[in-house]
RNA sequence: GCCCCCAUCGUCUAGCGGCCUAGGACGGCGGCCUUUCAAGCCGUUAACAGGGAUUCGAAUUCCCUUGGGGGCACCA
């Protein structure tokens, strides 16, 4: 197959948000398909009319957007192949189920849900090995069949598995797989409300699309061999597969809500870079070599290859993910930062602030916490001194290290009569005048420039003094500064 | 229960018969730097699931066991 005849889909179904692994096997996809110069189509696989959910088709669009993965052919995009809807395609989809009666593949079957249900709970409290529909409607006659529509009984279309032989494909990852055809049942093609199964659209569309190479999570690998019987039964031939490794959870199963927050969206939420979603999911089942794993997305278009996908499920590790995105975050510069974190603090900082934020403000701010935020929203988080009129925190913060309250008002009043002379208000004019007075009243200059960071932002942990100071600004820092001296004036804490 | 897939440090992985006394990264731990917290740098911790077989030689090939995962719907 020529590289440009190269076409593959990413088709999920609308009944959720796409998480982590959703999102990783449409990663793939389109990495393997911009690596070859193919095409990425997305496809929307809406057949399930009670599981759909409200706006579950944008969220999937709005993830896929987010992380840059476009695509060539789709909802919005459009194409030739259309609609990429499969909600839209029903009557291809009755149409080929039809042909497939029509040359005895496939057959009606007028068993109700109930029986079905129950044949089910029977044979696995009986523990039966084969646990698959009983065929019992594939080979009646025309009168019964006759005799149920009479009854009203709507009928879904089964395809004909053959009861003895192998199915035997070849996976691109997996290598040779072969299912004894006895293991499989007579599966359901199209429903009794006359939409298709996940099997018969996959393969109609696949085909009629002119899908080269299905790129899929593990858990389809056993429904293959009925996809690849389909194929033949139509008399077309099937796609290459490529079965991904799925992602698992901490506990090692597989990915779902209860694992917390795993959809895409929700990274983005927690102030996630999509450099680093990306970078970071291309490295969960697939490597470049042995030791890069900082790789940004036109080196990762260049070197994806289906060969150097791994074979064992993965698990989602979030400290690895947290201490790239504060890599990333180190990459950019304040300007940039500033303009990717300014959503956050617009949302997170408290209501007193004037909105809307000054930009070059916050850049200034963002420049000081770069090195020491693995997410955006950290910085908002640890930035309300900066924005804030005053600080409020307990008072004994000021008395760390055995310090008196007496001691301390001296130090901050010495402090704020050398700040006061200071000008301009700069870090390279703020250190000098403090680090002698440490010297000339004999205490560490660890425990002055603590004292004074506690006044000032009201933390013990902050980004180094005299910058937070210089942008704070002398009025701040000398009112906080004399605040702070009003508190240990007060009434003794309890 | 049956079928299929998988199996290297806690985690992501390199390794495709000799280059492996198994490499990198995250994490952990220790140290340096240092006004706090980080960042950075240095060091350290820790793995070929077990057993057979093939071979001069096996993490790499084969078999069995064990373990894990996935599937067995008118869901995808």
């Amino acid at each position: 197959m020529s590289t440009e005849n190269v076409r593959v889909r990413y088709a999920p179904s609308p009944t959720g948000y796409p998480h982590i692994g959703n999102i990783r096997t449409a990663l793939f996809n389109w990495l393997f398909a911009r690596h070859l110069g193919g095409k990425f189509i997305v496809r929307i696989e809406d057949t399930d009319q009670s599981r759909k959910v409200e706006g579950a088709v944008e969220q999937i669009l709005e993830s896929l957007r987010w992380l840059g993965l476009d695509w060539d052919e789709g909802p919005e995009a459009g194409g030739e192949y259309g609609p990429y809807f499969q909600s839209e395609r029903l009557d291809l989809y009755k149409r080929y189920a039809q042909q497939l009666v029509d040359v005895g593949h496939a057959y009606r079957c007028y068993c109700s849900a109930e029986r079905l249900a129950q044949m089910r709970t029977q044979m696995a409290e009986r523990k039966e090995s084969v646990r698959t529909y009983d065929r019992r409607c594939r080979d009646l006659s025309a009168q019964e069949q006759a005799g149920a529509e009479s009854q009203g009984i709507v009928p879904v279309i089964r395809f004909k598995v053959p009861f003895e032989g192998e199915t035997t494909f070849h996976d691109l990852i997996r290598g040779d797989i072969s299912f004894a055809n006895a293991e499989l049942d007579d599966l359901v093609l199209l429903k009794s409300d006359g939409y298709p199964t996940y099997h018969l659209a996959n393969i109609v569309d696949d085909h009629t699309m002119e899908v080269s190479h299905v790129m899929r999570a593990d858990e389809w690998l056993s429904s293959t061999p009925r996809h690849v019987l389909l194929y033949a039964a139509f008399g077309w031939t099937p796609p290459l597969y490529a079965h991904l490794p799925m992602i698992l959870g901490p506990d090692k199963s597989k990915l779902s809500k209860r694992h917390g927050a795993t959809a895409l969206l929700d990274y983005r939420d927690e102030g996630y870079l999509p450099e680093a979603i990306f970078n970071f999911l291309a490295l969960l089942g697939w490597s470049l070599d042995d030791k890069t794993d900082v790789i940004g997305r036109e080196d990762l278009v260049k070197h994806f290859s289906l060969e150097r996908i791994s074979r064992t499920a993965a698990i989602f590790d979030i400290k690895k993910l947290q201490w790239m995105n504060g890599f990333y975050i180190r990459q950019l510069n304040p300007a940039e930062l500033a303009e990717r974190a300014l959503p956050c603090f617009e949302k997170q900082l408290p209501p007193q602030v004037k909105r809307p934020l000054d930009v070059g403000y916050v850049s200034q701010v963002v420049a000081l916490q770069q090195e020491r935020a693995k997410t955006l929203v950290e910085f908002p988080a640890n930035s309300g001194f900066f924005f804030v009129d005053d600080v409020d925190y307990p008072v004994d913060l000021l008395l760390k290290g055995g310090m008196t309250r007496e001691r301390a008002r001296e130090l901050l009043s010495a402090s704020a009569a050398r700040l006061d002379a200071v000008a301009p208000f700069d870090m390279a004019r703020l250190e000098p005048p403090l680090r002698s007075l440490a010297e000339e009243v004999s205490v560490k200059t660890g425990d002055l420039f603590g004292l004074l960071r506690i006044a000032v932002t009201g933390r013990t942990a902050a980004p180094p003094l005299f910058q937070t100071m210089a942008v704070v600004g002398r009025d701040k820092c000398l009112r906080r500064i004399r605040s702070a001296i009003d508190r240990l004036s007060g009434p003794a804490t309890p």
